[in-house]
DNA sequence: CCTTATTATTAAGTATGCTTAAAAATAGAA
DNA sequence: TTCTATTTTTAAGCATACTTAATAATAAGG
């Protein structure tokens, strides 16, 4: 597997998870800044491999090997994340740009080394899980998505999903951190846009980020 | 620069520095373990980058800025050995092994801090110095190459400056390790085979590992 | 339902980093 | 010094991962 390789996987991966979002080429093109031309280059080629499937002009979907293997640069790329947080102090934003380099050549078996040293953390620093070695994960199924969170009621914030520093920058400005207690109030724009209320300064939010962040009812 | 360029300019550096060694294309292509053939190409490749000096049929040197990037790539290289044997425990091979993937994949700005969290180290696991961010490297003027030490005379082992394997299980199979006392005996087969005492166990060792071991007279 | 805009695919081409095979140059031995 | 073995170079070719341009299919709006 190759670095192109592993992150067109993960990025069908994320996308396939993400809220609002799609994994047809033009997607996972945009997402990777490579051409449409590109992406369905790759997919046939992924798709002989037997990682993804692939038919034309259709959204591509993950084969159950395509999903283990996305799981791996996944597990890797947030164990990294945890470590460059937990013991050099990095920011949510630096983590994230050095662990897309390190995943791509971690071994399995530094891998169980980063584990056992921050004592097999289940989350990483943005609040994603991190994929077990045999590929499973657990999905908090408390965490609330905020473009959908219901109004009026007080929440922590549990994960921020985003990978662009103009976002992580937004949240540090404004307190939007993990464990960070906030309030829902007005939706506005067709529901596009959310009013939150979070350290006493209210901040109109609209899709692109509030279906980065998550919240959950309790601590 | 490539991973392939990384290693390439990496590879003509270590030979340069080595005992007994050379940095014609069939040695670096050796090293590599690619054809002689792709060594000739990549040497031209450079050369018109302006990191090496290439002459055909000549041995290739590095240009300045090449010696720069070398020295770039093997401190990143040695930070993380230092690193991994440090915080992980990993074993003087399984710190290389790792160490040779991740030093393409680590910024200048992760280096510095594994750098400061290690308190800026001098020598790596296997005594070999790390080059500092601006290219300097200090080279003990107290190591004796193990080939030839005179004999007669007791040492510490101070460098074990090979990369495979089977050398490292050797050296810890035999208690050679940086620190490790050894007493220089006998030379055989013109000089070829060095006898050498080490915990009351006498060894007869062959130019391939006496040019990769150094010694120095005092710890 | 038809037209148009968007998206996807195909085709052709490029750079990188390899390969093997053949030719050329160099080095070593007799 | 001359022959031979080794090494290096050149040539041709291949896989990967991209590009742009042209064509085809799909999706969306009137
Ligand atoms: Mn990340
Ligand atoms: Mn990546
Ligand atoms: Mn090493
Ligand atoms: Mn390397």
């Amino acid at each position: 597997m190759s670095v192109s390789k592993e992150n067109f996987i993960k990025t069908i991966y994320k996308l396939q998870q993400g809220v609002g979002q799609n994994t047809r080429p033009g997607t996972i093109a945009a997402a990777l800044g490579i051409s449409n031309a590109a992406a369905t280059d790759m997919a046939r080629k992924l798709a002989a491999r037997g990682l993804i499937n692939y038919v034309k002009y259709q959204p591509v979907t993950l084969t159950e090997s395509g999903r283990l293997m996305a799981l791996d640069v996944l597990r890797k790329h947030r164990l990294w994340e945890a470590f460059l947080f937990e013991v050099f102090g990095l920011s949510m934003h630096e983590i994230h740009r050095e662990a897309e380099l390190l995943e791509h050549q971690t071994s399995v078996f530094l891998a169980e080394k980063i584990d056992a040293f921050l004592n097999n953390p289940t989350t990483d620093p943005h609040g994603d899980p991190i994929p077990a070695t045999d590929g499973s994960v657990v999905f908090s199924n408390k965490n609330l998505i905020l473009s959908e969170a219901p109004a009026g009621a007080t929440y922590y914030v549990s994960r921020l999903a985003g990978s662009e520093e103009e976002f992580f920058d937004f949240c540090r400005d404004n307190k939007i951190a993990i464990g960070a207690q906030l309030t829902v109030g007005n939706r506005y724009n067709a529901g596009q846009t959310t009013e939150i209320v979070i350290e006493d300064t209210k901040l109109l939010l609209n899709t692109d980020f509030t279906n980065l962040i998550y919240v959950k009812q309790n601590q």
